[in-house]
Parts: structure tokens; sequence; C-alpha cells
DNA sequence: ATACTATATGACTGTTTGGCGATGTAATCA
DNA sequence: TGATTACATCGCCAAACAGTCATATAGTAT
């Protein structure tokens, strides 16, 4: 009988090895989502576009901070921006970042369940 | 009529909003994932458990870095460690994570597409 | 016990990054 | 014109982090 960790070639058959490229696109797109404030201003955007002055007002956040985040998730992608005279508009440019946040979400609250039920046995 | 940025209260009518706390557990289960090494010993541990050693050798990793990201990993459950002899072995403990990639990259693929036909018109 | 192997950990370095105040810049208003 | 508003950017600081080497720890073999 074979050593316990011998591998299964491929038990999942699963997704195809990600190449360099497409595995830093994918490691930059999750540290985008990595900060509670980003995933904040995200969730704000989801009820419809928003000017950076109402994101900071309703977040609370600094102004500056707030533009820098924008920016940042301007240069990834996940959101779009159009000048309205004086403001700024930022809209979510791809929607698929709350699918992904659904399915955490909904893995993480599994997780507290199960860690629930492990206590009252 | 109102102004351009009236937001529609609810038009997705998507996620409920996330407490403070889910948002922190989201943005951490995410930073596990913004890290390429990271994902690499993911994907490796998607055909089946491995002991360091092994991990080390095929991803070509110091072996130091590779205990770092590993017991970062344990400590946000994303991958389960058994204690095998003199051998430590990881598991994936968190499957949701290739769903995860999964999703990334198929929107990354239909963006690259995106362009590749923007810039073929 | 001694030597060797496998893994974890501590210390250190360089880089990145969140947050902040201050300043720059552009549009609007008076 | 000047004043005000809205946003972006710069410089700074402190914290976090990836990567590395050296070392500690624990299991295995001799």
């Amino acid at each position: 009988m074979p050593a316990k960790t011998s591998r299964p070639a491929s038990r999942h058959a699963g997704l195809k090895p990600l190449g360099e490229a497409q595995l830093t696109a994918v490691a930059e797109l999750f540290a985008v989502l990595s900060e509670p404030n980003r995933l904040r201003i995200l969730q704000f955007l989801q009820a419809g576009p928003a000017s950076v002055g109402e994101i900071v007002e309703r977040l609370s956040l600094k102004q500056a901070n707030a533009s820098k985040q924008l920016g940042l998730m301007l240069s990834a992608g996940v959101v779009r921006r159009e000048q309205d005279g004086n403001r700024a508009i930022y809209t979510i440019a791809m929607p698929i970042v709350f699918d992904l946040c659904g399915l955490v979400c909904h893995r993480l609250s599994e997780h507290a369940t199960e860690r629930a039920a492990a206590l009252r046995v």
C-alpha cells in the first residue's frame, strides 16, 4: 500500500490550472475585495450610482480616503466613473462582486451554524 | 425631475446589507485569496492532500514561506492540517474557494474577450 | 544517544497600504 | 472677478505583510 499522501492525480477533476498571469489577475481582484471600507462602498453602490460626497457622508469616511479607495477600484475595473458637472458619479462595473460576496457570506454563515451546533452537542 | 444621482433605493433588490462583523470576515477571507503563492498552494491542494515538502518542491517555494502561508490559511480555516509522523499533511477545508476562483476567472476571461473583440472592430 | 528529516517560528528587510491632513484642480455660483 | 464646492493627489506615518535566513522543535532512523 502506498504512502498516505499519494495524490489522486485529479480527484475533483476541477479547474484547469491557472497560468501565472491569471493567477496574479485573480489575486488582484481578491485584493480589491479584501478591505472592509471598499466592501462598504461597493455595498452602498449596489443600491445605485453615487457621488463621492454621498459615499463620504453615508459611510462616514474621510473624503481623501474615499477618493483613494474609489480610485483603486476604478483601476481594477470594479467601478466606473462618470463626471457630472462638479461631481464624480461612481457605478458598479463588475456586478460579479456581489456573487462573490454572497458565496462567501453563505459559506461563513454555514460555518457559524456548524460551530454553534458543535457547541450545543 | 430630481438630480441625476437619486438612488433607486434598491434596484437590484440584492444582498441584505452585511453587518460590520460579517464585512470584516468577508474581507479577511478575500485577503487570504489575494496572494498568488497562496492561490498556487490551494490549486495544488485541489488535486488532493499534500505535505509541506511536496508543496515546496512542486511549487518551488522556500520552506519557510510555504509554512508561513499554510499557517495563515490554517488560521483562516481555509485548509486543515493533519500530522502524519514526521510530516504535516494539508487539505482543503473550504472547497468554496474554487467556486470563487472559478467565478473570477470566468469574469476575467469574459473581460479579456470583450477587450479583444473591441480591439478587433 | 546521535544523526537526520520535516516543519514551525523568530528576527529582519523591503514593500505595500490604509488613513490622515494639506494642497492642487476644476467646476459652479455670486 | 473672487468665493465656494467637489474631488483628486501629494506627503507622511504606522501597521501589515511577503520573503528570507537562521534556529528551534519534534519525529524517525541508525
